[in-house]
RNA sequence: GCCCGAAUGGCGGAAUUGGUAGACGCGCUACAUUCAGGGUGUAGUAACCGCACGGUUGUGCAAGUUCGAGUCUUGUUUCGGGCACCA
């Protein structure tokens, strides 16, 4: 009979869903593995074939991890609260637990009809309270820690009222948003609430005004990695500046071992290469310019302030001309002259409201105001301008820069266009036409550093500086704090209540703090989130509680965690459980997360190692990127003004314009035309010129959306070929990383060798005819060079060469015209962790339901004997088998009794009968630790 | 502008360590089975010259190292990705 994969496929998935195969219990006897993908955002549109991608990777890696005998956590959930579900309540009043209780509902059944090999009693959702309950509790970790930069780690906050009380801040240097100093004279007296302002100021969660991209359209704040080039990445909005009090995680405080971290895990240069620029670490200098006391009637109140700035080049300062300052910058209310005022007010009024598409509109345009003010050079003692222009950013260094025209290409044109002089001081380059950017180089009309080399200059400058007291080197990044309040409603509430005005936590027990109704799911008429709409939203005592609900990244940056213990109702996960888990072996998915969740996550791991949670310091250590699969569009040609379509190779005698087609009515490129004419009324009297009897169409490739009807759905795909042809060709199309477009062209291919590989084991008649016959050396090396290929090919990820090993393999095998059993049954486990449906059926066809694994030394190649070997139950479709070296000198008869006397057999069996022995080679079973 | 990565037949892509380039699949061509279609099987398929034996060229382009280069070095072009007034 030919294979029937409807049938097969539905009653495996029946069989492991029904039997629990793919549970995961804790077993010390088997090394661990953990294979994890990102969860996904279910969205209303459902899977289409670029989704499955990964998860089919590592599934076919989790089951290959599984025969190999490790024990594989592999679980998988939902990533559920979100923006898209919350807009879609705004505009229909659904209540977005359903609208994402619904798709989560069709994600899953798609992604059952792939036959993964899922964990699902782990399964758990972001907006669960049970677990949602454990992302703010580690919020409320994070508001009772600050980051101790002496010990390079988070430490309890009331250590550090102790030292306040003790010694004030002299000796201490914790991370802080604004530098201060004070004794412990001073905090002592303080009250209850200042020092409450005050800890703000050190906490990893902490609570501040602070400029934010706000997006109007969306009524919420939004971190940077959402924004980009000034439109928010859900719905495409504008998105502007504003001075908002919000909660921020202390993420920069971890950006020195973000960095370094990075050189203890697998993952791909370029991910860390993108990881390394987002966290951008620059060397340099702090130094303080004076302003000139000689500036009109406030030099007395000039001399108290000074200009601080961040430069990598202080090797640079003798060419220092003038001094830009942020429009932001708090300075320039207090140096700016009443001469230069008006004009200063309008210049900064300008630049705060204008929103971040139009900054970025303009980069090359040269504008900014003299304040009036001058500073003082502290090397060359001359006076400088000090200006404000926009191209300086208050979010970086100082948010105040010294400006060396003659060696920065900005600060260059800034000064051609105001006048500036520009004073050259390393050799080399000719400062009449451009600024000369080099990093090396030999320091002229620099005093004390003349003559000297760049970085020998930049160290005594830097000495120097410190001599004085003006200064001092230091380390710079880029990294900023993460905003963490979002207005919006579909989000875990924050665990916070107010008092005067000052933040409290909750205490533990009370949570979880559950999400509470709303009439509607927009803001107050006063512009409050939508939180403030609930009923008694407020503590027993009456205190008010915090109406912002966290961003979509607070649930996804510790749940690889919770899989580990899910159902724990104590803790976020047992100690135990962790120790054994540890972390994530293999994680897969999408390079555009970089600079989000994979650095949140990062920084969230890192917070629960310092306060002891978690025993390693990198959540995921080995991390592959799918490569996107973008669409292949097709296109018919209409002449202009008629409804005649002209085939792809004629197009081009006729004046036609291309309109995109319905890739499900092409195959092969070639139009069904008489579904094209029935797929729109406008078609339905549609000719065609044909070539060859034919229409042939083009095709683009293009990203993948429903308006160019270039979506292929997996379902379809499924009902027409199985899910084990898809899982096959998914991987055939190309190397996982890379980005490629979906082609169902070649599907038809891998479709045959599925069909072929069945044959195998049937006769002319389709019966099934398998030969016990003992295989010929010539059959061995086949099978053998095949493990051998697989095996390499699943190490090193490359699973599409694997799947062109396994073609070659059974043609051959069909070439010989071979059907023995020792050759079959072996490559039917191998072949099981990319197309597990039809291999769980010839495995059961085998006759081997109950069996005995063993792996024996092939006689004919001595390479493979493996020295070290170890006994090890293997799992292979999810039941434990058993799996027992067998030595060359006994028969299996012998082995047989042997094994069936053996206490662990029973145990690893669970009481079934051992019905028989298969001999497979060892390696495609053996552990290699 | 800066930083990564890639470039191989009509197409997707192989070539694991510098050692027979083009595996495997799609598509295409011919033949067999068949009323036909589908399916299956067999043979061919980088380009050029040649009936054929065979020969020449060939991994974006230009040089170089080497007995030998798709692979290493330098320069260059194009495409993709990241960052983008980051001082």
């Amino acid at each position: 009979m030919e294979y029937n994969f409807r049938e097969v496929e539905k009653k495996w998935q029946q069989y492991w869903r029904e039997k629990n195969v793919y549970k995961t219990e804790i077993d010390y006897s088997k090394p661990k593995y953990y294979v994890l993908d990102m969860f996904p955002y279910p969205s209303g549109a459902g899977l289409h074939v670029g989704h499955p991608l990964g998860y089919i990777a590592s599934d076919i890696y989790a089951r290959y991890k599984r025969q190999k005998g490790f024990n594989v956590l592999h679980p998988m959930g939902y990533d559920a609260f979100g923006l898209p579900a919350e807009q879609y309540a705004i505009q229909t009043g659904q209540h977005p637990a359903i609208t994402t209780s619904q798709n989560i509902e069709r994600y899953r059944e798609q992604m059952d009809k792939i036959g993964f090999s899922y964990d699902w009693s782990r399964e758990f959702r972001t907006c669960d309270p049970d677990y949602y309950k454990w992302t703010q509790w580690t919020f409320i970790q994070l508001f009772n820690h600050y980051y101790c930069q002496d010990a390079q780690r988070a430490r309890p906050i009331s250590e550090l009222e102790e030292v306040f009380a003790m010694e004030g801040t002299a000796r201490i240097r914790p991370a802080a948003t604004v530098e201060i100093s004070f004794t412990a004279d001073e905090w002592n007296r303080k009250t209850e609430e200042e020092k409450q302002t005050i800890l703000l100021n050190y906490r990893l969660a902490y609570l501040a005004d602070t400029w934010v991209n706000w997006c109007p359209k969306l009524g919420t704040v939004l971190a940077n990695d959402e924004v980009v080039n000034g439109i928010s990445v859900r719905g495409g909005y504008p998105v502007e500046r504003k001075l908002m009090k919000q909660w921020i995680l202390r993420v920069s405080a971890y950006a020195e071992r973000l960095l370094q971290g990075l050189n203890t895990v697998d993952w791909s240069d370029s991910l860390k290469e993108i990881q390394k620029n987002w966290i951008g670490k620059s060397e340099g200098a702090f130094i303080q310019f004076a302003l000139s006391k000689n500036n009109s009637q406030f030099s007395i109140l000039n001399s108290q302030f000074s200009i601080d700035i961040f430069t990598t080049r202080p090797d640079t300062i003798f060419g220092a001309t003038f001094m830009v300052l942020c429009p932001e910058h708090e300075l320039i209310e207090k140096i700016t002259t009443p001469e230069q005022k008006k004009e200063v007010d309008e210049y900064v009024f300008k630049a705060k409201n204008r929103t971040e598409v139009e900054r970025a509109g303009d980069v090359k345009k040269i504008s900014g105001v003299f304040t009036g003010a001058y500073a003082i050079n502290p090397f060359t003692n001359t006076e400088i301008p000090v200006y404000v222009a926009e191209y300086v950013l208050a979010g970086y260094g100082t948010g105040a820069i010294m400006a060396v025209p003659a060696h920065d290409s900005r600060d260059y044109a800034f000064a051609k266009y105001f006048n500036l002089p520009v004073i050259e001081v390393i050799k080399g380059g000719d400062i009449d036409e451009e600024a000369y950017e080099v990093k090396e180089g030999i320091c002229i009309n620099s005093g004390f550093i003349t003559g000297m080399e760049v970085k020998e200059g930049a160290k005594v400058v830097i000495e120097k500086v410190k001599e004085i007291g003006i200064g001092y080197g230091t380390i710079n990044y880029r990294l900023r704090d993460a905003i963490f309040s979002r207005q919006r409603y579909w989000g875990e509430p924050f665990p916070v209540y107010f008092k005067n005005d000052i933040p409290y936590m909750l205490p533990e027990d009370e949570l979880p703090l559950l999400l509470p109704e709303v009439d509607k799911f927009l803001p107050t008429e006063t512009g409050e989130p939508p939180l403030a709409r609930a009923q008694n939203w407020q503590t027993k005592e009456g205190n008010k509680l915090e109406c912002s609900t966290m961003p979509g990244f607070a649930g996804s940056s510790g749940y690889y965690l919770r899989y580990m213990d899910p159902h724990n109702e104590k803790e976020y996960f047992s100690k135990e459980t962790n120790q054994y888990w540890q972390n994530v072996d293999l994680y897969v998915g999408g390079t555009e997360h970089a600079t989000g969740h994979l650095i949140y996550s990062r920084f969230w791991n890192k917070f629960l190692y310092d306060i002891g949670l978690v025993c390693k310091e990198e959540p995921f250590q080995k991390l592959i990127n799918q490569g996107m699969i973008q669409g292949r569009s097709n296109f018919v040609y209409r002449i202009q003004g008629t409804n005649t379509f002209v085939s792809f190779g004629l197009k081009d005698n006729y004046d036609v314009s291309p309109i995109h087609v319905d890739i499900n009515i092409v195959q092969n490129d070639i139009l069904n035309m008489d579904a094209f004419k029935q797929w729109s009324p406008d078609f339905a009297d549609a000719e065609f010129i044909l070539e060859n009897g034919k229409y042939i169409c083009g095709w683009e490739v293009e990203k993948m959306s429903k308006s160019k009807y270039n979506v292929q759905n997996p379902d379809d795909l499924i009902e027409k070929y199985g899910a084990d042809t898809l899982r096959m060709y998914e991987m055939f199309l190309g190397p996982i990383e890379l980005a490629k477009p979906w082609d169902t062209n070649g599907i038809e291919g891998v479709s045959r060798f599925i069909r072929k590989f069945w044959r195998l084991f049937h006769d002319a008649n389709n019966e099934w005819n398998i030969c016990e016959a003992e295989p010929s050396p010539d059959e061995y090396k086949i099978l053998h060079r095949t493990i051998q290929k697989i095996e390499n090919d699943n190490e090193r990820f490359s699973f599409n060469t694997a799947v062109s090993a396994f073609m070659i393999c059974v043609n051959e095998l069909s070439d010989n015209k071979c059907n023995k059993r020792k050759i079959l049954e072996p490559l039917t486990i191998l072949l099981s962790a990319y197309a597990p449906h039809i291999c769980e059926e010839l495995w059961y066809l085998l006759g081997n339901e109950d069996s005995v694994i063993f792996a024996n030394y092939p006689e004919f190649n001595p390479n493979y004997l493996v020295e070290n070997t170890f006994n090890y139950p293997v799992s292979f479709n999810g039941k434990t088998r058993f799996f027992k070296e067998f030595p060359i000198d006994k028969s299996i008869s012998e082995m047989e009794s042997e094994i069936l006397q053996l206490e662990e057999s029973k145990k690893w069996i669970e009481g079934k009968v051992v019905k028989k022995v298969i001999i497979v080679p060892k390696k495609i079973i053996n552990v290699v630790l």
